[in-house]
RNA sequence: GGACGGUUAGCUCAGCGGUAGAGCGCUGCAUUCACAUUGCAGAAGUCACAGGUUCAAAUCCUGUACCGUCCACCA
């Protein structure tokens, strides 16, 4: 079939997927005897469609590919994750638009329901993922709520139990009272507020609090104890007056008090502040919670009982100052305040009782195999970052309370009221007094949890003997924003779990922005769907655009401008194309004597076989895409084709072969047009350029 | 309060020790001879600012300003 004038993507790329995966090419099994090498595709949320910035995806697409064509093993697994809070949250959304809500469902149903939603979204994902080309194995897909991946999840958590690396402990928690749960410290953000500071008297002393509202939960003051000016309180007990009543409350002293700050005097709430909770653990002081789960005040606040937190702050104040129990009031305090990162309402530390890793000797081992190389990251200037966060890290609490997830495998014994966790199944009795009557720790695991895990979960369920050949994993490519998040923890479970990193190396690449330079998001409305892009432009062109002209790692703007650029070389290269193969002259020479420019195009092509290699190594993606695009358009296109107009058959041979060597490099950047072209060349020497042979640079 | 990244042509960005580069845009010319999603030619930057190191600095060091991001339980 003759070639048109304009190359036509929608034509070429809706063929060559389905072909490439009927003859199981994405499998590492057509590579029998290659050595491994495998990356595990960062599992996209199963809530939602992907937006622009998963089509960063591509790196991982390119390093596949390259692979493949070296000859290595090469597996890339694809998943899902249920990311549980997440999608609870998306889902309660779709409910709100119903005009329902959660608490309108039974457990097993709302489950049920988020299951079902979830489905539906996970076949988008994978049609999204194949139009962008990426050669996943999906016979090995994966999803993270799969029973045999439970039942991985469960089984660490048991072990961890059993060796003291989890415990249960009653400590303040993060807590969204609007959508109920517990989160990690690392999913609270933090907003700058002016916050009015009161400076409050109680008793003798004057002390400064933006929190009026928690004085309820107030068991004691604190001072520093070489604040010479409150050393006669140390240890004594004043008389103060509240708005509900006098009181008596301890002054004591701790070094954690800020003699600058204020007065000098603290209220310690232990129930309701991070840093008095510590406080009153040294000092054994009384938690005293008056701040309930749903963000009201409880029966110990008085007539303030059943006020929200911040009705109840501006009730107080009025009242102590009808009282004349405010001294001041500092309006141009300005602080920071934990807000939670879905909904923005402020987060209150409040006391309960969670699952907690002890996260201390995982951190240690983490941190070691980053300073002995066993795992490397990229760009290099993140190591240092990581170590920062590793070395700060605190315990993490992996209970949520929600239903979306996997659930934790606890049983408490109503009569001894201690714990039983089991590898999932339900334990018959208990195993410390014998005692039948077991109830069941209702919450679930934090999503990261499960994800932590995901390398050698994966792994160890695929096939039969996949971990073994294909664990640790190469390379784990993924947004710097989740460093944390995943990497960081998936470093620590690996090694905790295998004893060995689930990967070598950790590539990051940028955030993908909207065309005006703004992070992409929902609420913002400005997401865009890398569909429509593929629609456009082509995958390929789509897929070029995020690599070329944009060093590895930093943040980059979506630019229509530089995608039709990159359609517009796909256009190029399938003319070069069309000139060399479907305007074949009659008579060829076979073996042609090499002039000066066939010499020439001959040691350029050499020059960037060798570039492009050396550039993939290194994870210098731009480097390879940009020196590819100058070499095929601008000397192979502009400069050697345009010599050999005049002696055509004489440099058919050379045509041939420096177009087939450069739609060899450029397939990993841009799979379908390459694939097109090699189908259509005349001395192709494999059934497709996928498993085609990377080129060697040839001796000189 | 710490840490990291950015600041280079009108726009979007490479370069990171040897007298400034790309894509888009702009100007002029060419052409139905693979490609107008084209070719050729060209204009365009005191490389944020101030010091320093060096024979030589956009590139290394110090500091400043402005943008962006991350981390931190200051009441």
């Amino acid at each position: 079939m003759s070639m048109k004038k304009v190359y036509d993507h929608k034509k070429t790329e809706s063929k060559w997927y389905s072909f490439w995966e009927k003859k199981g090419f994405f499998k590492p099994e057509i590579n029998p005897k290659g050595k491994p090498y495998t990356i595990i595709l960062p599992p996209p949320n199963a809530n939602a469609d992907l937006h622009f910035g998963h089509a960063m995806y591509v790196i991982e697409d390119i390093l596949i590919r390259y692979h493949r064509m070296l000859g290595d093993s090469t597996l890339w697994l694809p998943g899902a994750d249920h990311a549980g809070f997440e999608t609870q949250v998306v889902f309660e959304k779709h409910l709100a638009k119903k005009g329902k809500s959660r608490f309108d469902f039974d457990r097993e149903t709302l489950y049920k329901m988020i299951w079902d939603f979830v489905h539906i979204n996970k076949g988008n994902v994978e049609t999204q993922l194949k139009r962008l080309g990426f050669s996943l194995d999906w016979t090995r897909y994966k999803f993270t709520l799969d029973p045999e991946i439970i039942k991985i999840v469960q089984k660490t958590f048991k072990k961890m139990y059993d060796e003291g690396l989890i415990y249960r402990d009653y400590r303040l928690v993060n807590y969204c009272t609007k959508h109920g749960t517990s989160f990690s410290d690392l999913e609270v953000v933090y907003e700058d507020r002016k916050s009015p500071l009161y400076y409050i008297k109680y008793g003798p002393l004057t002390l400064a609090t933006v929190r009026l509202e928690t004085k309820f939960g107030d068991t004691a003051v604190a001072v520093h104890p070489d604040d010479k000016r409150y050393q006669k309180y140390i240890g004594k007990e004043i008389d103060i007056q509240t708005v509900i009543g006098p009181k008596k409350i301890k002054v004591i002293a701790d070094e954690s008090v800020d003699p600058k700050f204020g007065t000098g005097v603290i209220k310690v709430t232990p129930a309701h502040s991070h840093i008095d909770f510590d406080i009153g653990k040294k000092h054994n002081l009384e938690i005293r919670q008056v701040i309930n789960f749903d963000g009201r005040l409880n029966e110990k606040a008085g007539k303030f009982a059943g006020m929200k937190v911040k009705e109840a702050r501006s009730a107080v104040a009025e009242e102590m100052q009808k009282k004349g129990l405010i001294e001041k009031i500092d309006d141009k305090y300005k602080n920071r305040v934990g807000v939670c990162y879905k909904c923005g309402t402020e987060i209150e530390p409040l006391p309960m009782e969670q699952w907690f890793v002890k996260i201390e000797s995982l951190a240690k081992k983490a941190i070691e195999s980053v300073k002995n190389g066993e795992v490397s990251i990229y760009p290099k200037n993140f190591t240092k970052v990581y170590f920062q966060w590793m070395e700060n890290i605190r315990d993490w609490n992996i209970s949520r309370q929600i239903v979306w997830g996997i659930k934790i495998p606890a049983w408490r014994c109503l009569d001894c009221k201690k714990w039983v966790v089991t590898n999932g199944p339900t334990p018959k009795k208990c195993t410390h007094c014998s005692g039948s009557k077991l109830e069941r720790d209702p919450e679930v695991f934090d999503t990261w949890f499960s994800s932590s895990q995901w390398p050698y979960a994966t792994l160890q369920t695929a096939r039969k003997g996949d971990f073994e050949k294909f664990y640790p994993t190469s390379v784990i490519e993924t947004g710097r924003d989740i460093l944390f998040f995943w990497v960081a923890r998936m470093i620590m479970m690996g090694i905790y779990s295998t004893k060995k990193a689930p990967f070598k190396d950790v590539v990051l690449h940028g955030t993908v922005l909207d065309p005006l330079g703004k992070k992409m998001s929902k609420s913002k409305n400005n997401v865009v769907n890398p569909l429509e892009i593929v629609d456009q432009y082509g995958a390929d062109a789509a897929r070029m655009a995020l690599v070329y002209g944009t060093a590895f790692g930093n943040d980059q703007t979506l630019s229509h401008p530089k995608l039709q650029a990159m359609r517009n070389f796909t256009n190029k290269l399938w003319n070069i194309g069309r000139f060399i193969i479907d305007m074949k002259p009659e008579k060829v020479k076979s073996a042609p004597i090499l002039n000066k420019d066939d010499k020439w195009i001959l040691e350029e092509l050499d020059k960037t076989t060798k570039f492009v290699t050396v550039s993939l190594e290194k994870y210098r993606f731009n480097d390879a895409a940009d020196t590819l695009y100058e070499f095929i358009w601008h000397q192979f296109a502009d400069k050697y084709i345009e010599s050999s107009k005049n002696r055509r058959e004489e440099s058919q041979p050379i045509l041939e072969k420096v177009l087939g060597e450069s739609l060899k490099l450029l397939h990993p950047f841009m799979p379908f047009i390459t694939e097109e072209l090699w189908q259509r060349l005349p001395n192709k020497t494999q059934d497709s350029i996928m498993v085609s042979e990377w080129p060697i640079i040839s001796k000189k």
